[in-house]
DNA sequence: GCGGGGTTTCGACGTTCATCGAAGCATAAC
DNA sequence: GTTATGCTTCGATGAACGTCGAAACCCCGC
C-alpha cells in the first residue's frame, strides 16, 4: 500500500505533476514549488552510489545490522553514519537498537511513493506556450 | 534513442537490486559499484526542485518551449539551460530545435526506468550479518 | 550583408556535500 | 568500576553544485 493512494487518491509529492503551471489561488504561495522540493529532497537522498547501495542491500534482506553496511559500501563506519542519517531524515529507512547493535530497515512505503510519483503521466490538453501566446 | 531499455526486460539498474552483496566473480572488479553509480547519477539528476519541476513541465505537455521553461522555475536563462543539460546528458529529457526555439520533451522509457529500479523488493533468503558470522 | 531575439557557454561567487580521523556515547562482559 | 565493542557526532578539508551576468552562438527577417 505505498502509503499514499489511500485518502488521497494521489496524495503525495506526485501532486507536483500535476500541480504544477497553475492559476495558483494564493498569490505569492508557492505552492507546487513546496511538492517540488519534497520530491527533490528524496532523489536527493538517492543521490550518491553508497545510499543507493545501502537501499539495495536493504530492499533485499529485510534487516541489516550497521556493521555490515560499513562494509557494504566500502567506506569508513563514520561516513556510513552519516548516509544512514541522511537516509534515516528522508524516511527512507528506520532503524531499531538492540543491545549493542542497530538493525536497519527499508521503508517500502516511501520508496514505493517515488515510483508513484514517476509513473503515471496523465497529459493535460497543452498549456500554450509563449511563443504561441506572443503570435496571437 | 534513450539508449537503454528494450531489448533487456529490465535490463537496467535495477539489477542493483538484486546484484548487491554478491560472490563477485572478479576479485578486484566493482561491479555492483557500477550499478549504483548509474542509478545515482539518474537521481542526483532530478534532486533538484528546479529539474524536479521542469520534469512535471514536460510530463504534463508533450512539448515545452524552453523560453516557457525558464519562467516556469523562476529562474534566469542561463540557469534553464543549466539545468536542462543536466538532464538531457541523464538522458531524461531529448531536445528538439526548430528554428529560432528549442522545444523539450520528456523520454517516458527512463523516467518509467528509475520506477521500475524503485520497484519489486526481490527479497533473497538472507545474508547472514557479520554479528552472526562472528558468533558462530 | 545587418540587427535582433532565443539559447547556450563561460567565469566567478558562495553554498552544500562526501569523506575521514578523532572524540564522545552507550551497551555488554568481566 | 573497568575494559572492550559498536555506533554516532564533531571538525576539517577538498570537491561538486546552483546561481547569475556577460559574452558568444545561431537562426530568422529585413
Amino acid at each position: 500500500m505505498t502509503t499514499t493512494t489511500m485518502a488521497a487518491p494521489k496524495g503525495l509529492p506526485l501532486t507536483v505533476l500535476s500541480a504544477c503551471c497553475q492559476p495558483a489561488s494564493a498569490p505569492s504561495a508557492p505552492r507546487a514549488d513546496e511538492s517540488a522540493q519534497t520530491l527533490a529532497a528524496l532523489f536527493k537522498a538517492l543521490a550518491d552510489p553508497a545510499r543507493v547501495t545501502i537501499m539495495a542491500m536493504l530492499l533485499n534482506a529485510e534487516e541489516v545490522c550497521a556493521c555490515d553496511i560499513s562494509e557494504g559500501i566500502g567506506k569508513s563506519a563514520a561516513t556510513a553514519s552519516h548516509h544512514l542519517k541522511i537516509l534515516k531524515d528522508s524516511g527512507l529507512v528506520a532503524s531499531e537498537k538492540r543491545g549493542t547493535w542497530v538493525y536497519y530497515r527499508a521503508v517500502p512505503e516511501r520508496v514505493a511513493a517515488i515510483a508513484d510519483a514517476l509513473a503515471s503521466p496523465q497529459r493535460t490538453p497543452r498549456p500554450k506556450s509563449r511563443k504561441e501566446r506572443s503570435e496571437s
